[in-house]
DNA sequence: CTGAAAGCGCTTACAG
DNA sequence: CTGAAAGCGCTTACAG
């Protein structure tokens, strides 16, 4: 059987390299070769090389990727594994991570873990059998040996948002204590003194260092550390209101709340809106991370914010440093970011 | 240069096929077909099923995906593609989409066209050499021509929340226009009778029927329908804020507003509590499409909401009868979905 | 400068 | 039931 040689190039269903090479007559490695920009090198002449690069672009031809990645072994692929996509701050992620990899060439698989370790592992077997080159994790609970196989294998890792204790992964995370530290002097510096805590009751480590803050802050402060409300993270939000108006009402004398995380803060502001109290004046509220919410509802919220654009771009750069074989220097193995300390007018 | 013969499987970088078959003391394509299921088919024993079963559990073997994609032209991944990751509405849809997809086996690429097609056609490019087995696309002005190609190329595709108009491309969207008619039904029900409608200035399908619906009701009941406001899409917030607030200080007679979609929402509720206006007893709103900040700050609110999860399983379902060349029946072609009419009790 | 060949790891049609 | 072979579309080392 011939090939189809008498059809347009145009009309053809897929052209192929071969495709290419025939119509330019010259052999297909010499069109690779043109292609990965290795003319000049492979001596090739400039009148060929446009010749064939016309053609390409005539043709509309593109490498199949299939078949690029067995032979060299690269996909252009990343895997962004984060806890839930349809959230605020993954989702901002996501869109922060995608902008700085497609411009490097690089296309993003999401999947959601739901802090479900089972199938967040699941997830990174399915995505590292050649499909991705490498990892860009906000990781939960249960991962560490998951991530520590994709190190045993040589995949590029990024952790983000967090890390898994005790594994020498890079990561890029921000500075919860700084941020704590600065949401509890702005409390201290306006005169609070009776300043709760509510976190929830995962084993994290960004919110074990955001309570571990809380804890020095008041410590040092010669006041009460001991008003920490833990909330599951599995929970119905109507019952996380209830539990969070509860412990308001328990603790009469509070007159300021430091929020571990955003939808813990939502959550408060539901409890404070359907007790009535108004914010700054009945409570003070700060909160760790922002939320769309918090913006329109209560402007006089304070926020500590995670520098989102920041966070993605310092994670591509380290993974692909990683790529390039590089050794990540001390320095740049484990980066910290500066929260920013969002204070917002009352109106 | 010798295998490495010796060395223990699991020990080894990667596992393949041919590994698989050496320990089995068979050839790799009895791997293959047994892998593949087509062992009964095939009339190879249990036993020697099972023994290579075994094996390719205790080796932890996964075919290397580049390989089967060259092959068989499957990369069990779809693409998706959206206005904005970052925007609530499109994550959710892309969790939504992703719990389905993975449920089937099949992977995510996602990226955001920003509504600019030069952006969104060369994502679709990038996406459709051969990476992608199928789209599922929000799509925006300009990208008609690029999802006519995918067609040609006989790639799957479905759009979402809208579609191209003048295309025969299956598509999964709100009826819109029942949609408005029953948020509309229900202000006027309430007695509003001077309902004002903002909306953006972008020529989307799915904006234009939503105007047309308010157009057609304020028409049949006698209502003056022409007291229609057009945002800018791409404007700065506190611009937006204020062109409602002068929009709603011009028509001093206004009862009610319907925005016609929910970030325009978020724009009015600044701008009415910039103005110190209370809903719904200075002005009723009804808001096409649901938002975080809706719940919290404005229970009395009525929304339309779209019903996410069932879009997203729609286009998911559609996708993959495309994949079995089952052609789909009419009217499974153009799938629309019923709104949910979500009154809140005002507090 | 250019060409022929090998091979990435699979699957599938074909021959026994 | 099983094996040998071809080939998916590339890239790269090697030979001229």
């Amino acid at each position: 059987m011939r090939r189809r040689q008498g059809q347009l190039l145009r009309v053809m269903k897929k052209v192929s390299i071969k495709d290419i090479a025939r119509e330019a007559g010259v052999v297909p490695s010499t069109v690779s070769i043109v292609l990965n920009g290795k003319a000049k090198e492979k001596r090739i002449s400039d009148e060929l090389a446009e010749k064939i690069i016309a053609l390409v672009k005539e043709t509309g031809y593109q490498p199949n990727q299939a078949a690029v990645s067995l032979r060299t072994g690269r996909t252009k692929t990343l895997g962004l594994i984060v806890e839930d996509i349809s959230n605020v701050f993954f989702a901002t992620l996501a869109k922060a991570i995608e902008d700085k990899a497609y411009e490097l060439g690089y296309k993003i698989v999401y999947c959601s873990t739901e802090n479900d370790h089972k199938k967040a592992n699941e997830l990174v077997k399915m995505l590292s059998n050649q499909q991705v080159e490498g990892f860009l994790i906000t990781p939960c609970k249960g991962m560490e040996d998951e991530v520590k196989r994709l190190k045993e294998q040589k995949k590029p890792v990024v952790m983000m948002d967090r890390y898994c204790d005790g594994l020498d992964t890079p990561y890029v995370i921000l500075d919860n204590e700084a941020g704590v530290n600065e949401g509890m002097k702005h409390l201290y510096d306006k005169g609070y003194r009776k300043i709760g805590f509510i976190t929830s009751d995962l084993d994290q480590v960004q919110m074990k260092s955001r309570e571990f803050a809380y804890r020095q802050f008041m410590q040092s402060h010669q006041l009460d550390d001991r008003c920490i409300f833990k909330i599951p993270y599995v929970i119905k939000p109507e019952i996380a209101v209830k539990k969070i108006s509860d412990f308001i009402s328990k603790y009469k004398d509070l007159d300021a709340i430091f929020f571990a995380t955003n939808y813990l803060g939502v959550h408060g502001l539901e409890a404070l809106k359907a007790m009535k109290l108004s914010i700054p004046d009945d409570l003070a509220i700060v909160c760790f991370d922002d939320h769309d919410l918090f913006r329109l509802y209560s402007p006089g919220i304070t926020v500590i914010k995670q520098p989102i654009q920041s966070i993605a771009v310092s994670a591509i750069q380290m993974l692909m440093k990683q790529f390039k074989e590089q050794q990540l220097s001390d320095d740049e193995l484990f980066v910290t970011k500066k929260p920013d300390l969002l204070i917002r007018a009352s109106t």
